[in-house]
DNA sequence: TCATTTACGCAACAAAGTTGCATAAATATT
DNA sequence: AATATTTATGCAACTTTGTTGCGTAAATGA
């Protein structure tokens, strides 16, 4: 779909700033991070406009984050570090309520197995889950 | 277990910051992250210290990193925008290659709905995959 | 107790993210 | 088509977050 017609239907003014932003994703095909774009647009949008098209693109739709796991992170004691060793993986699922914003590790629950697209080697899972935890419910 | 018992353990030196750290963990029995630990233990270790403790215990395998959802995080165009429109669903994973740190939306794939713990509700759903991509394979 | 290794604290810096405000550009109105 | 109104932009200044180097202090081993 072209830039003009996505910032159409998602109720935005189409301006220059915008329409790059978007023809960098349709050139891509993959994640981009701000400072990625920031890079590929230098000295054409400004990094404050930059912030603040991808906040208004995530509200209304057009884009979605996607946690990334460099940067930015919380930490949790391994299991095999409590008292009772809960089987020794670290592939568990993590909630994180949306409320008070605390995380927690969901030690009964392993991230099930499911096919990958081909070529694709999985060695690390991150399931991250968020809502609304006890306390805030 | 004793923070004493895990840094012996995990081959670690035990000193009075790393106890801290260990103490802060066992006191809450939830992630977290840098600037919680930082407030917690502000006078008594300091920032880089601690950013060095954490780095050494998840090298070691006492804590492990959860991405967090709010800062440092990607975008990708939300699948509607695309010609072909795969279902209009976010719930699909994503691909991060820790060769070249690409991102990819891997869209046909669902996550599986999963028992979650009592008491929580899950409004939204972010698996993130870990590995080698088709190009650094 | 002394030598060696490793961790710590501090300073200085780089990168990432935020806020306020004046100006410019995009839509709406006549 | 010109003007009024609304919204987005660019810039400056600032805060927060993360990194690097280095001298000192503390922890282990002899």
């Amino acid at each position: 779909m072209k830039p003009e017609q996505i910032l159409i239907q998602h109720d935005l003014r189409k301006t220059q700033g915008r329409i790059m932003v978007l023809q960098e994703f349709s050139k891509h095909d993959k994640a981009l991070a701000h400072n990625e774009l920031q890079h590929a647009l230098a000295g054409k949008v400004d990094r404050v406009t930059l912030y603040r098209i991808l906040d208004q693109f995530e509200k209304k739709g057009v884009l979605h984050k996607i946690p990334d796991d460099e940067v930015s992170v919380k930490y949790a004691l391994c299991a095999h570090n409590h008292e009772i060793d809960h089987q020794h993986s670290d592939d568990h699922a993590h909630f994180k309520c949306n409320d008070c914003s605390e995380t927690f590790c969901i030690d009964d629950f392993t991230i099930p197995n499911m096919k990958i697209p081909e070529g694709f080697k999985v060695t690390e899972k991150f399931l991250l889950l968020g809502g609304v935890c006890k306390k805030c419910a």
